[in-house]
DNA sequence: GCTAAAGCTTGCCCTTAGGGTAAGGTCAAC
DNA sequence: GTTGACCTTACCCTAAGGGCAAGCTTTAGC
């Protein structure tokens, strides 16, 4: 018994394994995140610790919110010996500032809505502050 | 002169004067937000200032995030006399729990990201606190 | 050894709310 | 009469997958 052998998955497990779906995990190949996987003679694929330990890592970054373009870009980063955290940091700070930006709008819809709800009776009657309010 | 003739305008001049694109005019026409509108006999599309006031609605309304579908019941209300208040601020409050959803979401989101930049250097350094974030 | 179930493959259509572009008809000004 | 602005429909594109179908492979049970 080799103690070296790779222990390979097929995608079902590493789906799995990772918490994604077989989908995911194939749309992220077809987007150029993971290189083309091994696959069996029959032609399925195969995945080994370290394709697994990519596909935790992008699962973190999809969860925080970052694009698939945005996680290529860390990946890169990722696999490179010679990157600057700085590089990192600027793209991290970049996705921060578009998800600030998305709280912003988000809150300010929720501000003039809650407004707008709070001056509605809510009753049997027609008269409608929401309705009058989009009306405007 | 008719002080009572309508005064009817082409998809440009509506687009101008609500702010929406003729693109979103046509679509929401498409998506049964509208009745379909009149047209001229070469087939262009005439908009009274009934419709214009609905194109304004609409636009309201998604300015508060709300969605096609959920404007179309928007509009079903507004334009039904026998509507309840009760009805709208309902709907109202159904996606102002989504935008608060959202805005959680997001700023859970923020939070764990703006843990991980604060403790990343950000020098030259490959080391980098983001990445092994995103590792784990 | 046979068969059924489960797992894998690719390919296609669907989602939201429009944007972009093309090919062609229409209108107003010069 | 022609040019430019405006309108029409039709088609493809977006992000990040989900769902389904048809067909092949592997595994489990008998």
């Amino acid at each position: 018994m080799n103690t070296l052998v790779k222990t390979l998955v097929t995608i079902g497990q590493a789906a799995k394994q990772t918490g994604l779906s077989a989908k995911m995990i194939r749309y992220y190949e077809e987007a150029g995140l993971l290189l083309k996987a091994n696959r069996t003679d029959a032609g399925y694929r195969l995945y080994n610790s370290q394709q697994l330990q990519q596909l935790g890592f992008i699962k973190q970054a999809r969860a925080l919110g970052f694009s698939i373009a945005q996680i290529s870009s860390l990946l890169g980063l990722w696999r490179d010996p010679n990157r600057s955290s700085r590089e990192v940091k600027q793209l991290a700070e970049v996705h921060l500032d578009e998800i600030k930006q998305k709280v912003a709008e988000l809150q300010q819809m929720q501000k003039v809505l809650q407004q707008l709800a709070d001056s509605c009776c809510g009753d049997d009657q027609p008269q409608c502050a929401i309705l009058d309010g989009l009306q405007r």
